[in-house]
DNA sequence: GTAACATACAACCAAATGGTTGTATGTGAG
DNA sequence: CTCACATACAACCATTTGGTTGTATGTTAC
C-alpha cells in the first residue's frame, strides 16, 4: 500500500504514469466503469504480465486502485489523483499570468 | 525544431518531460520571467551540461523555447503546451464525471 | 476433485534516462 | 587579439523502463 500525497515524489510518479498511451488508455477504461485486469489486458497487444505491469505503476502512482472480487481483481480510476496534477499545472500557469499582470501594471505606469 | 502538436507521442513526451522535479522547476523559473541556461543551471546541484540536458527535454515537449541572444540562449515557458496538458487531464476528468451522472439518472429511475 | 481461469511475481533483456567528463565553437569584454 | 564565458555535443556509464517467458498460487465451474 502506497501513501497517496502529492510529495515531489509522488508527482513524479502521477506524470511518469501519465507519459505512456497504454497507461492513460487503461486510466479512461477503469473511470468509465468497473474493469478487472484480464478484462483490461483484453484490448491490448501485449501480454496479460506487461498490462499488470502497467497498472502497477498506475497504482503506485494513485491513478487506480485494486479490489479483490473473487478471484478478478477489479481497477478503480481515482480522479483524486487526476485534479491534483490539474493543480499542480494551474499554479504554473498561475504563475505565468501573475509575470503578466505585472508586465500590464509596468506599461500601465510608464505610458503615463 | 519540433512541430508542437498535441499528438499521442507528443502527449508523451508533455508528461515525461513534466515527472521531474529539477525540470518542473526549470518550467517554473522560466515562466516567472527570462532566464539563460547558465542562469537557469546555477540553481542546481548538477553539471551544467544535465541542466542542458533537461532544457532540450522540455523543449522536445514544446514546454519551452530557446532563442539566441548574444552568446546566451534564452529559455521561455511556453503555457500553451501547460493548457494543452490539462485539457487531457480535465478530459479524463469529464469521462468519469459522466459515468458518476449516468449513476445518479439509474438510482432516480429505480427510486420511483 | 480437477480443470480452467485470474492473478502474482521472478528472471531476463533491450532500449531509454539521467547523470558524468571532455572537447569544440561562437560571442563579448578589455 | 586574446581570454573568458555560454553553449553544443559526443562518448561513456549506471539505473530504470517496458516488454518477454516461466512458474506458482488462489478461485470458480462442473
Amino acid at each position: 500500500m502506497v501513501v497517496c500525497e502529492l510529495s515531489e515524489e509522488q508527482t513524479n510518479k502521477v506524470f511518469r504514469a501519465l507519459a505512456d498511451a497504454t497507461r492513460r488508455d487503461i486510466v479512461r477504461r477503469t473511470l468509465r466503469g468497473e474493469v478487472s485486469v484480464s478484462g483490461l489486458a483484453a484490448h491490448y497487444d501485449m501480454s496479460f504480465a506487461a498490462v499488470q505491469k502497467h497498472v502497477a505503476v498506475l497504482e503506485a502512482a494513485c491513478l487506480v486502485t485494486k479490489i479483490a472480487r473473487g478471484r478478478e481483481r477489479i481497477v478503480r480510476g481515482q480522479p483524486e489523483t487526476l485534479r491534483q496534477a490539474q493543480v499542480l499545472l494551474t499554479s504554473l500557469e498561475d504563475i505565468w499570468r501573475q509575470r503578466i499582470s505585472r508586465l500590464d501594471d509596468f506599461l500601465a505606469e510608464t505610458e503615463n
